[in-house]
DNA sequence: TCATCACCTTAACAAAAATCAACCGCCACG
DNA sequence: CGTGGCGGTTGATTTTTGTTAAGGTGATGA
């Protein structure tokens, strides 16, 4: 409900109801997309839904896992730091995309902290009412099992190219998954900040730079976030190269 | 493995029924241990054990995903090939693990490709019978789910450590699990080929070999396949340093 | 308007890792 | 017995990547 540009601070004293871009994003993710919408609405409750400020962090690694998480708007990055204060961006999320589902449903800790690189609109869904739900409806379970499919081959094909591509490949990767064709050229706009996107192909800033110097000479323009490529598949071409 | 079981093949001329070790093996696993035993039995049928030699495979990246499996005895490892036909080893499995359950239940391909890394015993269910029973009982979604949880988990973590980890130490951090230990001295065997540890790590057979050289500085001595390490806190130390 | 800051880039250098090549020891096999 | 192959190691070299340091550019705010 509520007007679709309207004041959105307005009526939050109380219940925070969906709004009508909110169900749009539920429905378009995989996990509530096939699923009655009374279901979907008995999953949440007053607090379910969260607005958070860029850099904020919506949970943090090793803290109980007490929800799992919806993004109804925004982006989200879900980084890992390891024993030795290292930190590695695992994902980024956009709307419709669900996360944390794993942590909530086993009953454990998160494993990853969760931050808002942009201003975003959070669905929070309490573990419990989760699991009940799951246990009393099992196309629901076959559901969220499918979203864990997709989020364990996302993973996979992560790892994959992080021990055999190159950093320029990764690059090159990441760019042809966000051009969308498989041939001509194509021009868009980077969706994040750079350094975010280097650490999410596994490398620094600098690393990203040159990277992004030496696909220049395979007709690869960028002018601040703006990308243009030439040729898709000379791009394809390179990429599967290393 | 076949002495101290009881008459099998007697009532059943064509199934091959579990043997006792078996039972053993899908009682230890986190996916089947909680389940009950009448359930685990409906759901095999005639050929779902099967007998795979060293360097066999058990199934391949991009065939139809018709099966998931677990491993009864032996060693399984799952492999990537990337488009440019690089090969990487994602995981390696050992008796009691699941895998495959991500591809077989969203009804797609199998996104690695499996080979026994010696001899073999594998279970294979059914993917239809799979999600007909999963449907069908709560509880055993709920354990399929946590079971996913667990793979993502593991593959999160190693997305973490190929980023921020070197190569040294990661094979540290590799030891130090296998010692299993938080302090202390240890001495263990490696549980299989070392090339394959290195694929495993995200290096090459010679960055392994150097890897080692350098950790005998650390007070680990390596004959062989078997490791001796002196002081389990001090390689901690530096794994956690890098 | 200017100062500041965050993001990005570049260059020079150092570290890490892959590659290429040679070699060892062991084992299976003729 | 040799001999060949495989797993593993080692050395020399190159490639890739991180590090350190410096500078540039655009947005923001006093």
């Amino acid at each position: 409900m509520a007007a679709n540009l309207g004041p959105k601070a307005a009526h939050f004293a109380m219940t925070i109801e969906p709004s009508f871009e909110d169900w749009l994003s539920i429905g378009r993710s995989s996990l509530f997309s096939k699923l009655d919408r009374q279901l979907v609405l008995s999953l949440l409750d007053d607090d379910s839904i969260a607005t958070v400020a860029k850099g904020e962090k919506i949970c943090r690694q090793n803290e109980p896992a007490r929800h799992c998480h919806v993004v109804l708007a925004g982006l989200v990055k879900l980084v890992r730091q390891s024993p030795g204060g290292q930190e590695a961006v695992i994902s980024i999320h956009g709307p419709s995309q669900t996360f944390m589902e794993a942590d909530a449903l086993s009953n454990g800790v998160y494993s990853t902290t969760e931050e808002a690189i942009i201003d975003s609109r959070i669905l929070r869904i309490d573990a419990v009412t989760l699991r009940e739900k799951i246990g009393a409806n099992p196309p629901f379970a076959l559901a969220m099992l499918a979203s864990a499919s997709v989020h364990l081959k996302v993973l996979l094909e992560h790892v994959e190219k992080l021990k055999s591509m190159t950093g320029p490949a990764r690059l090159a990767d990441f760019l042809l998954d966000l051009a969308a064709q498989r041939s001509g050229s194509a021009a868009f706009q980077l969706p994040y900040e750079k350094q975010l996107i280097a650490s999410h192909l596994g490398m620094t800033p600098e690393s990203f730079s040159r990277a992004l110097g030496q696909l220049r000479g395979l007709g690869v323009r960028a002018d601040r976030n703006k990308i243009e490529i030439e040729d898709i598949q000379r791009l394809r071409q390179f990429r599967d190269a290393r």
